[in-house]
RNA sequence: UGGGGCGUCGCCAAGUGGCAAGGCACCGGGUUUUGGCCCCGGCAUUCGCAGGUUCGAAUCCUGCCGCCCCAGCCA
């Protein structure tokens, strides 16, 4: 199926490996929280980390991070892990973040005495006070200076319990002024006379979040702890924390976006308050996105799995179309859920012609030739059977391929029959209808005339009742509560709809737990949670229905066509303006505080740098020296272009101190590229060396022999050779893809080792070119 | 607004200096005893915008715009 792309934790993970982190070990984790039910959105992570692990022989454990006995319950733990197994994985080891409170307690203590973490006995509010705002940094708590001692004797009777609730807490001593509002002084331990599901009453103080979930990936070994995006900003910390123990080979934070879907919401407040209102019936409704509710639907865990998969990892922020969810489906059960016919909505068929209480047993594949399984079930055939409501009609839209009157259709596995007379009720309505059968049409063509249409059906007599529930989506629109910010305004009030059906007999050979595809409906499961009711279905996911969607498209071109808004066009000239003048007002503001910074940046002008390169170079008194020691060796201008837009770059991750070349190296190397010895791509490698090791920039280019060739009988050859070996390209060059003189251009820098003289190259490859 | 993250087709998503992958959706056509499946073809002269560097830019530089996250003693 989908050859799993490459995502950027993968990608990590095998740098890693490259690199012989950990020794190549891959250990990764599932830390859910046991206070609710797993939805959809977590499948991608379990997925993801289990998955991971498995793809390189490496661990994936299973931990509750339950450090907040106020919200936690035994009874989230058994679902959770009932959850991941049925996804198809089993944990490596189960773990409790609760195991590590000793440990964590000891790593507490030993940064008290570190000065690393102090006692605070402000309230609540003050502390909130104190944290500052994004843009206003914090006031130091009055407690943040305490002495060791005294530190240590506090925490330790905050354990003991000689302190109420609320009223002390542990935090790390960072910066109370630090830009990540995450480092001001983040709080560790906070008081709680209250019952841990798991620890009991052994503990008053609790862990928060950061404090425990990094230590805890630490005990355990973890190499890679991946989680949701709205934690980056908790890495800091995460790092800080390891750090401050010294751990030797500490475990690395990654983060995805988690999963969104059209039209639906995931929040466990979402959930708890549509259970609580009866708007479904609990957690595991088969209307829910959580896994209970997805499997009791009927959903093959299998299918959330390659859903996994299809979605993707990455750091965007989206939202995946419910959609695509739903083909995954269908695309899993194609291949697992045998055929089976059933009517939902039954309408009265008399075959007229049919032999007098003959019965006729029809065998009927399990699967379409297509999908290519084995089996087959028969079907009895009778002079009275059920049709589908909706697969007749007295006054047919175009391209109606059932029934109408005097029309013909083949009944699926069967014979064509020909409708000849509507029977209505008192009511107006449809009661019957009655039809000829043609006894000469089993299992073959009909000879001289078509027949498009094939319907579903059940005889009548034969037929068994069932319960066939179908769902429909949660909300009415894709994006709930998009406009009013109240998304409950948007639940769908018909999510529900209870059909009494007539199926073949052939599914009561069947045990609960089967999943079919009832033909022309959709894919259906017998859930055994409603065993005891007999035959009970709930609808997975409907087929695809390209007729209905073209129908309802119909429909609605019939209705207004809403006017779409003109995007707001944006003068690009004006743009450029409102930049330049941007610009140049930073720059004033700048120089008005650094006078020296205008003197450069006026040299640099004159020397013939553009504004904007010698705004770079003069707003860096380091910069500004490299380019001042170049003078007299090299064109300035050319020099600061160099700095700004390449040297910029290649050193960012080294930084700009202690470079290990000064001006006078890198005016050299410029003088090398102006006068044409070192085209610009080699003039970067030497570049790269000189900031990796430093040197003289003609040793450097000459030691590896990058001297740049302009021989027109070196670069001939060359493009002839290109050529030769590229002959599609050739081809569709000359019928005018003229975008691929980028291709031959890199094929000929390619083999040139990247030293042909770029401009030639391109004359001399369009001059052959368009011979 | 301080810090951080992210902008590639209607929705996801590869791609990290050399021909803009793939899937869903959509549009044609073929096949069909499921209006399903399958098959073929079409779907981004352009990567948030604007300048610049380069022979060559989605990728490098500069600036701007937009969206998301952080001010719980939740996780």
């Amino acid at each position: 199926m989908s050859n799993e792309s490459t995502h950027f934790i993968r990608a990590r993970i095998e740098a890693d490996r490259a690199a012989g982190r950990w020794g190549g070990r891959v250990a990764t984790r599932f830390p859910p929280e046991p206070n609710g039910y797993l939805h959809i959105g977590h499948a991608k992570a379990i997925c993801l980390n289990f998955g991971l692990a498995a793809e390189y022989g490496g661990t994936c454990n299973l931990r509750f991070d339950d450090t907040n006995p106020e919200t936690e319950d035994p009874e989230f733990v058994d679902n959770i892990l009932a959850d991941v197994r049925w996804l198809g994985f089993e944990p490596t080891a189960v773990f409790y973040a609760s195991d590590y409170f000793a440990q964590l307690y000891a790593w507490a203590e030993q940064l008290v005495r570190d000065g690393k973490a102090y006692v605070d006995d402000q309230s609540m509010e003050a502390i909130r006070a104190n944290r500052g705002t994004v843009t206003e940094p914090g006031t130091p708590s009055p407690w943040r200076d305490r002495s060791v001692d005294d530190n240590l004797a506090l925490l330790r009777q905050m354990k003991a319990g000689d302190f109420p609730d609320g009223s002390r807490v542990l935090r790390a001593r960072i910066d109370m002024a630090h830009p990540n509002m995450k480092m001001r002084d983040p709080l560790m331990y906070r008081i709680r006379h209250a019952h841990h599901y798991r620890t009991g009453d052994a503990w008053c103080i609790y862990p928060m979040y950061d404090w425990a979930h990094g230590q805890s990936d630490a005990i355990e070994g973890i190499t890679h702890s991946i989680c949701t995006l709205e934690f980056d900003v908790n890495r800091e910390l995460y790092d800080w924390f390891t750090a401050a123990l010294g751990f030797a080979e500490p475990p690395n934070q990654l983060e995805f976006a988690r999963l969104n879907l059209t039209s639906t919401v995931m929040s466990k407040r979402f959930f708890k308050r549509i259970v609580a209102d009866g708007f479904v019936d609990g957690w595991d409704d088969p209307r829910m996105p959580t896994l209970a509710g997805l499997r009791r639907r009927g959903v093959p865990a299998e299918a959330l799995r390659a859903f996994a998969e299809r979605v993707g990892v990455a750091k965007a922020n989206s939202v995946v179309d419910l959609g695509l969810f739903e083909f995954t489906i269908r695309d899993v059960l194609n291949h697992q859920a045998r055929r089976r016919m059933g009517v939902l909505d039954p309408l009265e068929v008399v075959l007229t012609n049919w032999p007098q209480g003959q019965v006729t047993p029809l065998e009927a594949a399990d699967f379409p030739a297509d999908v290519g399984l084995p089996g087959s079930r028969t079907v009895p055939m009778s002079g009275r059977v059920f049709i589908e409501r909706s697969d007749f009609a007295v006054d047919p839209p175009d391209g109606w391929r059932r029934l109408r009157p005097g029309g013909e259709v083949r009944l699926r596995y069967g014979y064509v029959i020909r409708c000849d007379e509507v029977v209505e009720g008192p009511d107006g309505q449809i009661a019957q209808l009655r039809c000829s059968v043609d006894l000469d049409t089993l299992g073959k063509g009909t000879a001289g005339r078509k027949v498009k249409g094939v319907i579903h059906w059940v005889s009548a007599d034969h037929a068994v009742p069932a319960e066939v529930r179908l769902y429909d989506r949660l909300f009415t629109t894709d994006e709930p509560g998009a406009g009013t910010g109240d998304y409950l305004a948007d639940l769908n009030p018909n999510t529900l709809s209870v059909k009494a059906a007539f199926l073949e007999p052939s599914v009561t050979a069947d045990a609960p737990g089967v999943r079919y595809q009832l033909e022309r409906h959709g894919y259906v499961y017998r859930a055994p949670e409603d065993a005891d009711r007999g035959l009970v279905f709930n609808r997975i996911v409907g087929l695809k229905d390209t007729f209905g969607a073209k129908e309802e498209r119909d429909a609605r071109d019939d209705g207004d066509d809403a006017e779409v808004p003109a995007p707001a066009v944006v003068d690009p000239r004006a743009q450029a303006e409102a930049q330049a003048r941007i610009k140049a007002q930073a720059r004033l503001d700048h120089f008005t505080a650094h006078p020296e910074a205008e003197e450069a940046f006026q040299e640099l002008v004159t020397a013939g740098a553009s504004d904007d390169e010698a705004w770079t170079v003069a707003s860096d008194p380091r910069l500004v020296a490299l380019v001042r020691g170049a003078a007299g060796i090299a064109d300035i201008g050319a020099v600061a272009r160099w700095i700004a837009n390449t040297l910029v770059a290649e050193a960012r991750d080294r930084g700009l101190d202690a470079l290990p070349f000064d001006g006078a190296a890198l005016g050299r190397l410029v003088a090398l590229v102006e006068a044409g010895t070192l085209n610009a791509r080699l003039g970067k490698q030497v570049l790269a060396e000189l900031l990796d090791k430093g040197g003289d920039p003609k040793a450097i280019a000459e030691a590896h022999g990058w001297i740049q060739v302009s021989d027109t009988d070196a670069l001939g050859s060359a493009v002839a050779a290109v050529m030769a070996g590229a002959p599609d390209e050739v081809a569709r060059y000359k019928a005018g893809e003229k975008k691929l003189l980028g291709f031959f251009m890199g094929q000929v820098m390619a083999a040139t080792g990247g030293k042909a003289n770029p401009g030639l190259v391109r004359t001399m490859l369009q001059q052959a070119l368009d011979a």
